[in-house]
DNA sequence: ATTTATATAGTAATGATTCCTATTACTTAT
DNA sequence: ATAAGTAATAGGAATCATTACTATATAAAT
């Protein structure tokens, strides 16, 4: 993977928010910097971040989000301002017991929590 | 919600399945029954169910599943073979944990473990 | 049987994502 | 510094899942 200033732009963009913004988000975010960048251009570099390890990508419901945090962590999202948070959840055991009792071996793990913030209830 | 054959039909088809369906396979396994039933009666009637609590959506990934099981319960997908299974997680103490760190209300959880399946490994 | 309203088939439209291709621009070697 | 080789880009077309539209059909109530 060899640098371009469009990829540059899309990870600093990504990484100055807590969003979990979308590729449209990102897009629109990019073009403000750079006039000329293409839509199909920021779903590439998200895919090459994603494949190289550098961000994440959230696949939850009808439209993809992408998040700079790399570090193994779930996500609470809430119907009323939908906005979505990060949370910690431990999942050793959980990988474990799951080993056991399927014999399945989890390499992934994605979680969402819908419901209600603490600043809509 | 008024009684329709093609509902019934595509009621029949979830129930008979433990694929995890996306609309499409539904659609498929309808025309054989009711050669003239369309997509977009399949994917009205998904919506309908889904909305009466008869059956479940799983909205990870791009494609739409649904499934019959209403019953509290997550998911397994393999990698290799792409098969979707089910399994039973305790949620009750996560959510209460939930609600005392994040001050988070969880109405509902979608989880899912993707990995390697007994059959594959 | 008549009326009323919901459901359907068929098709068009939408929206997210992927694909295509001529051109551009990093990178390495000369 | 120049050239060659190749990965990346812009812009547009294509694809795929899903939704919207509308005239017709059919369940349900009277
Ligand atoms: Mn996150
Ligand atoms: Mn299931
Ligand atoms: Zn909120
Ligand atoms: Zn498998």
């Amino acid at each position: 993977m060899r640098y371009s200033k469009q990829r540059e732009l899309i990870y600093g963009i990504i990484k100055a928010t807590s969003t979990h913004p979308t590729a449209n988000w990102i897009y629109q975010a990019a073009r403000e910097k750079m006039a000329t960048i293409s839509l199909g251009t920021v779903y590439r570099n998200l895919d090459q971040l994603a494949l190289e390890g550098m961000i994440k990508v959230i696949s939850e419901g009808n439209i993809a989000r992408y998040d700079w945090n790399t570090v193994s962590h779930q996500h609470l999202r809430c119907s009323v301002c939908g906005k979505m948070s990060d949370i910690e959840i431990p999942d050793r055991q959980l990988i474990k017991s799951i080993k056991h009792s399927h014999q399945f071996d989890v390499e992934k793990i994605e979680m969402i929590f819908m419901g209600i913030c603490s600043e809509h209830n």
